[in-house]
DNA sequence: ACGGATGCAGGCATA
DNA sequence: CTGCATCCGT
């Protein structure tokens, strides 16, 4: 298919800054690939000279895949397609020594993280699970904002924003002891070095000549200053939003960013495209009504050349199993009467725990389905286990690694024994594992626990010399795991020999991926071990691996996982006041957010879209009653069939055949 | 002092 | 329903 006259000026606008503003559906990764394309074969840039960036890995191997396909593999040798904290990495690696860290630095996730605070805010906080995620968003605030402790201090009103100040200041302080960085660091980091440090500034301003970002209006105040930083005063870059599908301000996106290109970039170029190739016209319509209730800063209006399409409609559950029954019957329904596949079903909802309903519904119903997003495979106890093991080999300061397995397996090591090994850590400067290899502990502890102790550290220390020098570091991994006795411990720990049997193919299943890392492959260099646990850690898999069988599934996500994904048949579920738009939006005044939620909901849809909802649903202990959702009733209400009253239609049209009312049946029908 | 078991509390944003 | 705390047995 040929591109339409605004996505070929999108592609071809190559000098100077370029915004592309593309509706739901308009196509915009058909035309980062070919801009991608275009530059390399056309104008002459070499593949290692263009860098495109997105949020989500998924997004990035497909586009990989796609400049792929349509340029020959051997022309994207060396081109860069990453997410901004893959990017982050890459630069943070190549500057370890000027950003004063030592190498094999650890990855600290959500929960890692989480874990630090509440050790290091004991005493004040005492373990407080709201305050302590209070604090560590607030934190991220802080670091997306780039603002460093010392300034959030200074800006700090009241007690007990300098009281969170302080703890930032300790995490920091914490996180450099352990040789850690977490998350907002890939970006802050990479910021704060291009901006100060004008060599690296050069070296990274010369590696990347043209710059391409999706989603451009997920970025945050450390994103967008770091896209400047790179571009440099040549400007050659492109980068695609829609401030209509923002959806992630929660955790620091400024779509104001989008504005803010304008004044930035005096000679940007904006590009909208405007024609949807995805939904049926009802379906846009819908949507195009439901955001216009939106404020906006650029003006759009997506048209489609589709047919028209059918109704959209709404249907109602007496409570949560029986409307995800209803989903069930209707999905039944239309296989067997349509022959339409599984796959071709979503079931998008607000809220993880929502989708339990529907799980029990789709399994007593024998529906195969696959959910995307939730308890994902890196949360798993097991696997968490293992990366601690594996960081701890990397970066012996790992401390929140090593408090996770010094006693996992059980090896008879206690809270008492670690706080001991805490205290002479604490004493004489150093991380835990360097202080539970040190003499002085022999004296503090029992002679048992001392031994415990020493049989640890002694077998990871050969893991780590074999890791070293060894080549064969995935033989070494392999031995480690045999040694300290997992798989036993497993079935040991496991409510069921099931569960244990899972947890140990989860385990088989990373150590494959890290195998294949370490060994390499066609497209991809052998990695040190350090590389692969830090790629491991950004869920950065190279090759398809993780892509798990796609058989004949109904899919079932979020609504924020959805974003950027299509389906001919959608079901919204849950269309609730308090659920979509949640409840604490509306508390917060945020319902702008939600109905931009709701739009990229409803523009997933191809062809067919249907809201579902419960008359009653239980909340905590409680049965509640909860109202439609206002977003129903802001859509236009010709296109939608509300369940009542398409009964009511329904008596009406059965009442005028049986009494022969010809002219009134009619005017039923229109 | 460690580790398993049992009982109770609070819990749902969204990657 | 899950995760943590506390208690008790070894």
């Amino acid at each position: 298919m040929l591109l339409n006259p605004r996505q070929q000026e999108a592609v071809k606008a190559i000098e100077g800054p370029v915004l592309v503003l593309a509706g739901a559906g308009s196509g915009k990764t058909r035309v980062i690939t070919e801009k991608i394309a275009h530059l390399i074969q056309r104008c002459g840039y070499p593949a290692r000279h263009i860098a495109a960036v997105t949020f989500t890995n998924k997004a990035a191997r497909e586009m990989k895949e796609r400049v792929g396909q349509t340029l020959g593999r051997q022309y994207t040798r060396g081109l860069t397609v990453s997410t901004f904290h893959t990017l982050g990495l890459t630069i943070i690696r190549k500057e370890v020594t000027k950003l004063n860290m030592k190498p094999g630095f650890s990855l600290f996730d959500d929960q890692d993280s989480f874990a630090l605070l509440k050790a290091l805010t004991e005493p004040e906080l005492d373990g407080d699970k709201t305050l302590l995620k209070l604090l560590q968003s607030q934190i991220s605030n802080w670091k997306n904002a780039m603002l460093s402790p010392e300034q959030a201090l200074a800006q700090a009103q009241q007690p007990d924003d300098q009281m969170f100040a302080e703890f930032y200041r300790r995490y920091q302080q914490n996180m450099k002891a352990c040789n850690a960085i977490d998350f907002d660091d890939l970006i802050l980091l990479p910021t704060l070095l291009l901006k100060t440090d004008e060599q690296s500034r050069t070296r990274w301003q010369n590696k990347f000549h043209y710059l391409l970002v999706d989603e451009y209006q997920d970025t945050n105040t450390s994103q967008y200053e770091l896209v400047r930083l790179l571009v440099g005063e040549r400007a050659n870059f492109t980068v695609v939003g829609d401030d209509d599908q923002s959806i992630y301000s929660w955790r620091g996106a400024q779509p104001q960013n989008l504005a803010l290109l304008q004044k930035d970039f005096p000679k940007l170029k904006v590009i909208k495209l405007e024609q949807n190739y995805r939904s049926h016209g009802r379906i846009l319509k819908a949507a195009n009504i439901l955001i216009e209730n939106n404020p906006h800063v650029f003006d759009k209006k997506l048209f489609s050349e589709m047919e028209y399409g059918v109704p959209l409609r709404v249907i109602y559950g007496r409570n949560e199993e029986h409307e995800a029954e209803r989903v069930i019957a209707e999905i039944v329904r239309r296989r067997f009467l349509e022959r339409t596949p599984y796959h071709q079903f979503a079931l998008l909802y607000r809220g993880n725990h929502q989708a339990r309903v529907f799980e029990k519904a789709l399994i007593s119903n024998r529906i195969p389905y696959r959910m995307t997003g939730g308890q994902s495979f890196f949360a798993r106890a097991e696997i968490k286990d293992i990366m601690a093991y594996l960081r701890l080999l990397v970066n012996p300061s790992d401390d929140t690694a090593f408090i996770r397995i010094i006693n996992t397996p059980k090896r008879g090591i206690g809270p008492h024994t670690v706080e001991r090994i805490g205290d002479l850590a604490h004493e004489l400067h150093v991380g835990l594992y360097e202080a539970a290899d040190h003499q002085a502990l022999k004296t503090r502890l029992g002679a048992r626990e001392y031994q415990s102790v020493q049989y640890f550290v002694d077998f990871m220390k050969r893991a780590a010399r074999r890791c070293d020098h060894g080549a064969d570091a995935a033989s070494a991994l392999f031995d480690l795991l045999k040694l300290i006795g997992y798989e036993e411990w497993l079935y040991e720990s496991s409510p069921s020999v099931s569960a244990a049997e899972m947890r140990w193919k989860n385990v088989n299943e990373l150590m494959r991926w890290i195998t294949e890392m370490l060994k390499g492959d066609d497209d991809a260099e052998p990695l040190t071990l350090e590389q692969a646990v830090a790629k491991l850690c950004l869920r950065d898999m190279l090759s398809r691996n993780e892509e798990e069988e796609q058989g004949d599934q109904v899919q079932l996500m979020t609504l924020h996982a959805s974003k950027g994904l299509e389906f001919p048949h959608v079901f919204m579920v849950g269309m609730e006041e308090g659920l979509l738009p949640h409840q604490s939006s509306i508390d917060e005044g945020m319902v702008e957010e939600e109905r931009r939620l709701a739009y990229v909901g409803i523009t997933r849809a191809q062809q067919s879209l249907i809201f579902t909802m419960a008359r009653e649903r239980r909340q905590y202990g409680d049965v509640i009653r909860p109202e439609p959702s206002r977003f129903l009733y802001e859509l236009p209400q010709d296109d939608l069939e509300w369940e009542e009253q398409a009964k009511a239609n329904e008596a009406a049209r059965e009442n005028a055949r049986a009494s022969g009312l010809e002219l009134l049946r009619k005017a039923m029908e229109d």
